[in-house]
DNA sequence: GTAAACTGTGGAGTATACTCCACAGTCAAG
DNA sequence: CTTGACTGTGGAGTATACTCCACAGTTTAC
């Protein structure tokens, strides 16, 4: 699959695959053509690049997301290494998802006030 | 209390302060002194500066923290339009939990099968 | 076989979010 | 009263993450 195709079936463009790439975030093998050269993507390509994204909504950097992405594929690290970056990366996205929780709770509480004040007085 | 101590006291530099300060993030009330103005920074500015930490580690950028924090202070919205905006916010922290969830079950499992392969084989 | 669409490249430009610097005025301690 | 710490300012610089452009090859459709 050629940038193009892999732009349209991601909803991200080309020059952004392009600058993923020169980041190590996905790779490509290169097809001779004449003069040219022409970047195969992997089918794969297309689930890492939308973990790349969710990655990004959720406020990690794309050099965490690397990070992230090749502990995924076992990188050259000891399985107890590899063990002790899972469970702090665990640990974060549990912080992260206790402070998503306190924020939606404040949220919610704010709103129930808000629905009743219009239930008591509904011309607002 | 002015800018210094109000870095001393949340972490963050002045220069981020006045950054803030200047997106309209946070309010000070000027005090004369001379030919000078000084900032004054009122208590709550600190709660405010931790939520702008917190919502830039979950992904959120300045400009949507500032509307979130507006619409927490209730802006110049109707009721109605305040309880759509806050429902909406809602829905994407529970999609972004949802997404922190995913991923955290998928390092959970990766996480059990690593410690599985250890178990069995120790030395690594 | 040729025009239109597609491809990778280098390099410049943009938005966001800071960060650093030098300066001049202010205040606090001795 | 002066010295040293602190303050706000304008403006420049940096890192991150794209985005745009022009160009020269390539493939596809007719």
């Amino acid at each position: 699959m050629l940038s193009g195709e892999l732009s349209k079936k991601t909803g991200i463009s080309k020059d952004t695959i392009r600058f993923y790439e020169k980041l190590g975030l996905i790779t490509a093998s290169d097809r001779q053509a004449g003069t040219k050269l022409y970047k195969e993507y992997s089918p794969e390509t297309i689930e890492r690049l939308s973990l790349i994204a969710q990655g990004k909504g959720l406020g990690f950097t794309l050099s965490e997301i690397k990070q992230l992405l090749n502990e995924w594929d076992g990188g050259a690290m000891s399985k107890g290494d590899q063990i002790k970056v899972i469970e702090r990366k665990i640990e974060e996205i549990s912080e992260k998802m206790q402070q998503l929780n306190s924020i939606k709770t404040y949220l919610v509480t704010k709103l129930s006030k808000l629905n009743e004040e219009v239930f008591r007085n509904p011309d607002q």
